[in-house]
DNA sequence: GCCGTTTTCGGCCCGACTGTTTTCAGTCG
């Protein structure tokens, strides 16, 4: 996949010329081509030269550096930007506090082109003394170097939106605001979080902002106004809080919650109109008058738009759909029936199934399967096929009992690492629903990941594939697939694919949910849940689901046992298979 | 470098805060 390449290679460009201190539009293309080169639902790779144009934000010089690098895996005009500084120096620009100036004045004066070096120079008061540097300045690049170090990576959604939500209840006991909302890309739900935007109205702003810099949890006091405030709490996260004035926070909200290049978008089609939009409302250039902006629907309302829900707003084709009518109507989390990836007790849950049907019926749900591991990860006690038959037994005298609830038995089977599943057709054939995925192996080559993954695929009684890219948050990268092959060939096999619900994997992720669903792949979302506290996951997946522009009808298991049982593969259990594939 | 209901030039989102500044530049979101 080379669409993640060429982003990469044009935020790259974009931050080299930065240093430069070229034009900042032509930086701003650059950014902009980056992210909907990445954030594009289709294989780059698949998009004919002359179509290239319509990509938003790539017009005829981008295009031709596109195909440029297709066709010889190189950019000339990158190439030649390389030659001009040392990678290194590029390290610079994440340090919290130094932008591109300071970075262009450090190089050209000291030659500084590392974070070591700058450290020192730092520390040894070498730099006070450079135009608009003094001593606050060095003390700040010291305090951004620590805070590098700390290792101010994002952090996943799982870990942040907890601690958010206590700020907000702590912020709504004690200090005096009226609303208060997570904005941000927290709002968005993003899969990983860098701080923590938080949007407030109130009567004694200055009073809210003391309370807020005395949370318990403040570790520094990064920056305090009377509208805007921002702090690092013990977890080592940033928390801002902005108070706005009632009438604005509709507008503010749009602001905060972002994207940057979504508000860039709504602004431009503002000036177009005539109108204006900062944080403070939508007004009329002509005579300043206000037009809107207590609520977040003005603005989109009145630029003519339907309301964008946060999850889409990343200016990926969603601006245009909604001056079309287009947007897609987002799955929600009550619109779940079942979970279709439990463990228990039998292998490394924590549950018995009775413990798992009530709390799986506490949520509303009308169905979960149990999909234990299989003998092959012996580490997580996976059942033989013999444990698999009496389980199957236990879960029928079982569901005999239940009214209105049914347990689906199934498995969540490795695929080995040669290919071959860990179970026979003829264990796989008494089952409800078989999930199939990978626990080893995972530095094997893209051909042989793949043709694993492919292999199982066509398996007749391999309904689902868990977590596919196997990826880890912040700990394992995805695994080197060929992702357009396996979404065709789940396409043409009717085999569904995961969105695993875990904060951790969140696996499928966004981007690739947009690009499954284009390919005309069948999803569920799932937990993966070993105990039942984790049952509570599923609105990560949802929100995984939402940003990948899914409905309810994409999702499977949004339907009821019956309909469920059709649709998932295969689609007629007592017919017999074909010839098995091993 | 992109883009067009001011369309092939001349714009391009906008404001808060900090630290360095006698009025503003840099950074951030």
């Amino acid at each position: 996949m080379k669409n993640q390449e060429i982003a990469r290679i044009f935020n790259e460009i974009a931050d080299r010329l930065e240093i430069k201190g070229e034009n900042l539009f032509r930086i701003r293309a650059y950014r902009r081509a980056a992210l909907n080169v990445e954030g594009l639902p289709k294989n780059i790779e698949d998009v004919p030269e002359k179509e290239l144009v319509k990509v938003p934000g790539i017009g005829r010089d981008l295009a031709g550096k596109i195909h440029e690098y297709l066709t010889s895996g190189k950019i000339q005009a990158y190439e030649e930007l390389k030659n001009e500084m040392p990678k290194e120096l590029l390290t610079l620009l994440s340090v919290p506090s130094l932008g591109p100036k300071t970075a262009k004045l450090l190089y050209d004066t000291l030659h500084v082109e590392s974070l070591d070096e700058l450290e020192r120079l730092a520390s040894e008061h070498k730099l006070a003394g450079l135009p608009g540097i003094k001593e606050k300045t060095e003390e700040n690049i010291l305090k951004g170097l620590a805070t590098l170090k700390r290792g101010k990576e994002r952090r996943p959604l799982g870990r942040v939106l907890p601690l958010a939500e206590d700020i907000l209840g702590y912020l709504r006991k004690h200090a005096p605001v009226n609303n208060i909302d997570i904005a941000g890309s927290l709002r968005r739900r993003k899969d990983t979080i860098k701080d923590i935007d938080l949007l407030a109205t109130s009567d004694r702003p200055a009073e809210a902002m003391k309370v807020f810099t005395r949370h318990p949890e403040v570790k520094e006091i990064l920056a305090q106004g009377p509208t805007k405030s921002s702090i690092i709490i013990n977890a080592d996260l940033q928390v801002d809080l902005r108070v706005v004035p009632r009438e604005s926070y509709g507008a503010a909200l749009v602001y905060f919650t972002g994207s940057k290049a979504h508000n860039i978008r709504l602004r431009e089609m503002a000036i177009r109109m005539g109108m204006k939009i900062n944080e403070y409302g939508i007004s009329r250039e002509s005579d300043n008058r206000k037009l809107g902006g207590e609520r977040e629907d003005d603005i989109y309302r009145i630029l003519g738009l339907s309301y964008i829900p946060p999850e889409l707003r990343e200016d990926l084709g969603e601006i245009e759909a909604a001056a079309e009518g287009d947007l897609p109507h987002l799955v929600m989390p009550g619109d779940l029936k079942g979970d279709l990836h439990v463990h228990s007790k039998w292998s490394d849950g924590g549950n018995t199934f009775e413990q798992l049907v009530e709390a799986a019926r506490e949520l509303g749900y009308s169905y979960i399967a149990i999909t234990d591991h299989s003998r092959g990860l012996a580490v997580a006690h996976g059942l033989t096929v013999e444990r698999l038959m009496e389980q199957k037994r236990e879960i029928q005298a079982l569901n005999k009992k239940l009214r209105g609830f049914r347990i689906l038995h199934g498995t969540e089977m490795d695929i080995r690492s040669d290919g071959r599943l860990d179970f026979p057709d003829s264990a796989l054939r008494e089952l409800d629903i078989v999930v199939a995925s990978l626990h080893s192996g995972f530095r094997q080559s893209v051909q042989q990941l793949t043709y694993r993954m492919v292999s199982a695929m066509k398996n007749p009684y391999v309904s689902i594939v868990a977590h596919p890219t196997g990826r880890l948050i912040g700990e394992r990268d995805a695994y080197e697939l060929d992702m357009d092959e396996i979404f065709r060939v789940a396409g043409e096999t009717g085999t569904a694919l995961e969105i695993n619900a875990s904060p951790f994997r969140l696996d499928l992720n966004d981007i690739s949910v947009r690009r499954a669903k284009e390919m005309g792949v069948a999803i569920v979302i799932s937990t993966d849940t070993h105990a039942t506290d984790q049952f509570g996951l599923m609105d990560y997946g949802v929100s995984v689901a939402r940003r990948g522009w899914l409905e309810k009808k994409d999702i499977l298991n949004t339907l009821p046992t019956d309909l469920l049982l059709k649709k998932l593969k295969p689609q007629s259990r007592r017919q017999a298979p074909a010839q098995s594939h091993r």
